[in-house]
DNA sequence: TTGTAAGCGTTATCAT
DNA sequence: ATGATAACGCTTACAA
């Protein structure tokens, strides 16, 4: 563990830092002990060095016993491990990572961890990677590239074994990424993913998704539906907007453009919805359907037509991903598109461990695709 | 910046490996540089070591010059910063925390981050700590003590400078904590305190929030008011049934405590929330109104009352604390006690890098107490 | 002003 | 089976 500073205290002088190692660990932070006087100092952590002279053998023994070695007498072995329990020792991941330049924990960069669907995801991924001994840094980008550069970089100067992302809404260049992957550094993507980089991905069947939400408005009657997407550079975007074209061409319907807006930010700000609802409303054949292609285009869109004082579903249709916990306490006639986020992030941490602790290079990637599912509303919105 | 592992290709004698310092950087992440084969190898970002090498002069010097010590020549100095910027020379902060004990980075531990109030206390958190130098790490309790030990022995052994946290609510016993602020890490409560350990904390008003709720709701004219809490060891728990009992008190109500319901683990487990609800929904004498005295019992409350097919406000009226953005979109006649929860954050970091920067000792501390706003319904819930 | 060397905690290599 | 030593990248007395 580290030593932390009593400030205007100081005890520096390494000489002169004392560790009563004959002390029991009181709890398991115990590693740390008080000095004589009741004054609070820097305290070292047990090392192996302390139990090293405990015992009067060597460092390289403590750590081969520790390291549970083949080369060293059963009786040491026992003697360093019972040591070690006593003074509560705590191997340093610091020192390991400097040393093995890794530091079993992976980076996980989002978007923004107050969307529920990456809190779902990052749940989904935590909840193997404690198991499997690694611990999660999650980084937000906010949908900013040089935010995610940022993150990036902070990361891998971590050592992170391993990187699972979500690209920002900016990020059409992916340099910085493909930087990191030629140094063989693990990726898994999720969600918003690139071709350019070959490795592992999990994403849903983003077609279908919006394929069947736009069926079954186009099932319920609906003539004119609009769709508001994300930046056309995102995979997801053009994979939605793929399937609500096609469907609209499977039943016959012409694929009208105007129809169609973009938030480049994907409604972090949020008056780029506002705008897209609002010119969608203001056309001289306004939607009688929308399709609102993310889980914060979905909220933004209900919110700005909620706050124009139209009514879903009377006024108009409103069908949208998302992933919100809460979903079923909004408007009962809300259809939703739900992704399983929690798979998502268990299978993106499986694919990144298994690129991580696989001995050999790994060619064969895989995109592992999974199925959103169509939660009709409550209440029908019939029309015609 | 770590060296990553390309699967299979070993370059582990440190003797083999060659670092052209000749090449310009390519971007943000080429202190990796390549073999003059195409194949991707094990890389090694630039040190000081190689600066030094590079321009004939030893390592001190060089990390002189780029710490700006006033020890070192303007000539040098220039020489060592145009060196190491064309290198694209990057400091290796683990390098740094295993020297300096310190890792410009602070620890928060919430429950969840899934949790839209603890979200934004992040967000707040982030937006200060960034522009300070500081990286902020995440960490989950889940609601476990357990949990919430481990993350702390983890942040602790990544030499975080600091921590915020708020407390899990299967923790009663705090020794973990007060281990951990004995040795002078410097710590910001926030949300769910606890007095034991002397440090700055921020919080709402908690009582005023249940005072105002309960008040809104008798000044309707509801005359059975519920309550459903949280674990009673938590701080908020006290505070907000405070609030509560007091303006049952004020407006000559008698507390009835059948009328309150605890949930341990704050609604992680649904059914936790089913059940005090059941409970209260089946007496001799129901509710005529709930007051949910947090984020996750306020939405489960209203879903589980929702499941039921018990309308709200028409058969009962609920007032409760909640933080989402997406409130909005909900039951419009739900009044909430909402929390700023940006600004928590924005405190938060704020006292810890006043408490991490500080040289003396600070003895004086603040507890910070911020107002929460009851945002009143839509719709009205008049009784009588 | 600059260089040398020790040290942060650990492991790997080479002796013994 | 064990110990001495070097090394990971960096800072900082101490020497020169």
């Amino acid at each position: 563990m580290c030593g932390f500073r009593m400030p205007g205290i100081v005890a520096d002088n390494p000489g002169v830092i004392r560790k009563n190692i004959q002390l029991p660990a009181s709890s398991i932070f115990s590693s740390y002990l008080y000095l004589h006087n009741d004054a609070y100092m820097k305290f070292e952590a047990v090392t192996i060095k302390d139990i090293a002279k405990a015992l009067g053998v060597s460092t390289s023994t403590v750590s081969r016993a520790l390291r549970d070695s083949y080369e060293i007498s059963p009786e040491t072995k026992e003697l360093v491990l019972e040591c070690a329990r006593k003074l509560n020792y705590m191997p340093n991941p610091i020192a390991l990572s400097l040393k093995e330049r890794r530091s079993r924990s992976i980076g996980v960069v989002v978007c923004e961890i107050a969307n529920s669907f990456f809190s779902q995801v990052i749940n989904g991924i935590e909840s193997i990677a404690y198991d499997r001994g690694y611990n999660v840094i999650i980084a937000q980008s906010n949908e900013s590239v040089e935010r995610e550069i940022m993150d990036l970089h902070y990361l891998s100067s971590r050592s992170v074994d391993g990187l699972i992302i979500s690209l920002s809404t900016e990020t059409n260049d992916i340099s910085h990424l493909q930087d990191l992957h030629n140094k063989g550094l693990p990726i898994v993507m999720f969600d918003r993913v690139t071709d350019e980089i070959k490795t592992h991905s999990v994403v849903v069947d983003n077609f279908k998704g919006t394929y069947e939400a736009t069926e079954y408005l186009l099932q319920k009657g609906y003539k004119r539906i609009a769709a508001i997407a994300n930046s056309e550079f995102l995979s997801i975007t053009s994979e939605r907007l793929g399937g609500y074209k096609d469907a609209l061409q499977a039943y016959g319907q012409k694929f009208n453009k105007s129809y169609v807006k973009h938030c480049f930010y994907g409604g972090m700000v949020f008056s780029e919805i506002e705008d897209a609802v609002n010119k969608l409303m203001t056309l001289k054949q306004p939607p009688d359907a929308i399709i609102a292609t993310s889980d914060k285009l979905t909220t933004g869109c209900l919110k700005t037509l909620m706050r124009r004082g139209i009514k879903v579903p009377d006024d108009i249709a409103l069908v949208g991903f998302l992933n919100s916990d809460i979903a079923e306490l909004m408007n009962p006639a809300l259809t939703v598109v739900h992704q399983p986020a929690l798979e998502m992030g268990k299978a993106a941490i499986e694919l990144l461990l298994q690129l991580i602790e696989s001995k050999r290079p790994v060619t064969q990637f895989e995109k592992r695709v999974l199925t959103p599912t169509l939660v009709i509303g409550k209440s029908a919105m019939d029309v015609n």
